[in-house]
DNA sequence: CGATAAATTTAGGCATGCCGAAAAAATTGT
DNA sequence: ACAATTTTTTCGGCATGCCTAAATTTATCG
């Protein structure tokens, strides 16, 4: 343990620790199926045994509740060790893209690394310099030093049908190659964006996109629809709300 | 090894490794005698059956030089790679206390987790940020990109005697309590000294210390005289000069 | 010089987290 | 329902870095 101050949600983990209880999380910030021993693997990038082994651990400190051969999910200390790390992922991205002129797509390797580092001095006092945001540069919100967190209602562009309009409120982090791609299409957060039309599912959307009077039209593939979701104007039936 | 972009310098340390190259380098900074493989231990809150382990494969792996039973020192890439730890380190301390609002006292052990996990982008952007420092909040020297840096040319006031006048430059930062005594008294970089006089050797040491027109008379007991390095305006035969 | 003291190294262990291979349980298809 | 496949867990091992205790080497002092 660094001799460092940590709140005592911090106090429980190592990195490690730290990573999986955030993996565990995030699966289900945008969608409700909790993880299983193989996808965590395969986000985490270590064999199934070792998440066999941590999952146990992550019990053992009342982090996760698992039933063997099922999902893995947090409990409340867990989730609240989980909001902690998110929390801190996200201000540390505010803060080198607006203070260190990062790009968009290079945050965030170094948030995922700082994250485990930084002390919770640290991040309240960057987190009152920056304003007390509750949005990232992905549009990913920030938990508050409380751990509460609200997530904004939004949908995958790359379900809606021809006709919706809405405003982007958030661009997955997951495809650093997608988010230069978009940053060269100079789109971005809070865009006004209309869907034209829609190739069969799977294929590409024709959006219209732009800020304020700025528009244009451009046909967009799979993964970018998919990484774009977009607060809709007209909520359609065919879309899950968000809890 | 983070998947983070280190220069060739950094590719060949793991925390620890770093850690006992920057002690190694640091114990020669303001002295010449190498530093023994039990006073490494002390500095590093080890024991010395680790330092023996560890200071063979620093050898192992180029950095140090070192004959069994004697003194450990660096080779010349083991510099590289301490002055490069040496300068994360500043330039975090730095960004603590201008950026963050750190106070003197807390800026180390902050800086001393951050400077193993933040990448040589982060390091460079921030210090563009700074604009290019070249001294720390303590006064020690910020080594440039290239590991060049300039060591002033200092004394510890505690070497000093009565009559000598000189400039604050350097405030040693191994006792957070003496800097919290040191701020407290309104005590800072480049503040004018002259050494009034002297009790017996390691007695205290009577100065006027100030910035400005605004100077106080008051005793240093041995220990801050030892923290704080002065730049002379007239040298004393008895100082070692350093190098 | 030689005995004792101090510093250093070696030897054997421990904890964390990772791996691959093999065993066990769950799921799937017909 | 039951055989084949996939998923998950268990088992033995490895690397890093630390520890204590026991050698071993070096330094010191009468």
């Amino acid at each position: 343990m660094p001799p460092n101050k940590h709140s005592p949600a911090l106090s429980s983990g190592s990195a490690s620790v730290q990573d999986y209880v955030k993996v565990i999380y995030s699966f289900t910030e945008w969608q409700d199926e909790p993880i299983s021993s193989s996808q965590l693997a395969n986000r985490l990038g270590v064999a199934n045994s070792s998440v066999s082994e941590m999952v146990r651990k992550l019990v053992e400190l009342g982090l996760a509740i698992h039933e063997p051969y099922s999902a893995v999910e947090l409990s409340d200390e867990g989730r609240r060790l989980a909001l902690a790390m998110v929390r801190r992922h996200r201000l540390l991205e505010t803060f080198l893209v607006q203070e260190l002129d990062y790009a968009w797509d290079e945050v965030h390797d170094e948030a995922e690394l700082l994250e485990h580092t930084v002390s919770d001095t640290f991040i309240e006092r960057l987190s009152a310099k920056l304003g007390y945001p509750h949005r990232d540069p992905h549009g990913d919100p920030i938990p508050d030093a409380h751990g509460a967190v609200d997530i904004p209602q939004a949908h995958q562009l790359a379900i809606l049908d021809a006709g919706h309009t809405g405003r982007i409120t958030r661009i997955s982090d997951s495809n650093p190659a997608l988010l230069r791609f978009l940053s060269a299409e100079d789109i971005g957060l809070d865009d006004h964006v209309e869907v034209i039309g829609r190739k069969p599912f799977g294929g590409p959307v024709a959006v219209r996109v732009g800020t304020a009077g700025r528009d244009r039209e451009l046909d967009l593939g799979d993964e970018a629809a998919s990484a774009l979701w977009v607060f809709s104007d007209k909520p359609h039936a065919g879309c899950a709300l968000a809890t």
